[in-house]
DNA sequence: GTTGTTGCAAACTGTTTGCATAGTA
DNA sequence: TACTATGCAAACAGTTTGCAACAAC
C-alpha cells in the first residue's frame, strides 16, 4: 500500500511524521493513480481534519515531490497536479538522429505524470510506455542540412 | 516562413492585422522552434515596440492558441510557455491493452509541445514522434484483475 | 530542551477583466 | 461608420514566505 511508502520515505530522511503528514500521506493513497489539485486534496483533507491549514499541505506535497514519492505536473489551466509516483512505470524516451541513426535515451521529467494522467482518463492503468523521438541532431544538421526557414537574429 | 502562416489564420478568420498582432506574429516567428513565456516575448517585443502592452500580448497569444498556431505549454514552474506549432510533426499516441490487446489511438494536446521543448534542449530537430502506452484497460480489469492496492472509497 | 513543523496573514507572480479610447476594415 | 482591438489599472487565483506558537524526537 502506498501509504507506508510514503511514510517510510518520510522518516527514513529524518522528517518528522506529524499527524498532518500522516492525512496527508494517507488522502493522496486514497486518489490512487488519480491526479489531484492541491485544493481538492486540502478540501477531502478538511473535512476528516478541520484543523489542517493550506500551507501545510503545499509544503507537504513540496516535500514529497522532492522526495520522489509524487510527481507533480501543471495542466492546461495553470494550476499544479499532483499524484503518487508509480515505481514500475517507467517511461523510456529514445531520441533517434534520422541521419546517422545515433541513438540515445532522454529524461524527461514531466512526461510521466502527463502520461499517466492521459491514460487515467482513457480509464486504463498504465504499466510502461515508450516513445521514440526522431529528428536530426545539432551534429548532423551542421554538416549537411542548411536549416531553412527563419534564422534567429536575421530579423 | 512562419509569420505569413499566423497572419494568413488571422486574416482568413476575421480577425484583424493590427501591427501589434502583426508585430507578436514577427517575433514568434523570430523564436524559431524555441519555447518562451510571455515575459520574454514582452520583453523582446517592447524593445522595437516600446508602445505595446502586455494585455495585448496575452490576448494575441490565446488567440493564436485558438487559432491552432502556436500551442502553450506549462513547465514544472506553472509558467506558460508558447511556441510555435510544426504541422509536419504529429505525435501518434498508441494505447495498447496488454491483456486484450486492444490497441487505439489517443490524442493528447499538451504532449507535442512538450517532447519538442525536450528535444530542442538536446539540439535535436524533431521530425516526428511515436509514443506507445501499455496498459490495462478498464473491462479486462473488471473482468479478470482484481486491482491491488487502494481501493478509492473503501477508507 | 532542541529543533523541525505548523498556521495565519500578508506578500507575490502570472494571468484575466472592465472600461474608455483608438484604429481597422 | 460600425465594430473590433488596445492599454491601463484593478481584480484574481494559485502559490510562497515571515514569524510566533507548537509539537515530535
Amino acid at each position: 500500500m502506498s501509504i507506508r511508502r510514503i511514510l517510510e520515505a518520510l522518516s527514513s530522511n529524518d522528517y518528522r511524521v506529524t499527524w498532518q503528514r500522516w492525512a496527508v500521506a494517507a488522502h493522496i493513497a486514497l486518489k490512487g493513480d488519480q491526479l489531484f489539485t492541491v485544493e481538492e486534496l486540502y478540501q477531502s483533507l478538511k473535512a476528516h481534519y478541520p484543523d489542517i491549514g493550506l500551507t501545510t499541505v503545499y509544503r507537504t506535497l513540496d516535500l514529497l515531490v522532492d522526495l520522489g514519492v509524487i510527481t507533480r505536473v501543471h495542466g492546461d489551466d495553470g494550476v499544479a497536479r499532483y499524484g503518487m509516483r508509480v515505481p514500475g512505470v517507467t517511461c523510456a524516451v529514445q531520441l533517434r538522429c534520422e541521419v546517422c541513426g545515433d541513438t540515445r535515451p532522454l529524461e524527461i521529467e514531466q512526461l510521466q505524470p502527463l502520461l499517466q494522467a492521459a491514460a487515467a482518463e482513457a480509464e486504463m492503468l498504465l504499466t510502461s510506455c515508450e516513445v521514440r523521438l526522431d529528428g536530426i541532431c545539432s551534429r548532423c544538421r551542421r554538416e549537411r542540412v542548411s536549416l531553412g526557414g527563419a534564422a534567429p537574429g536575421t530579423r
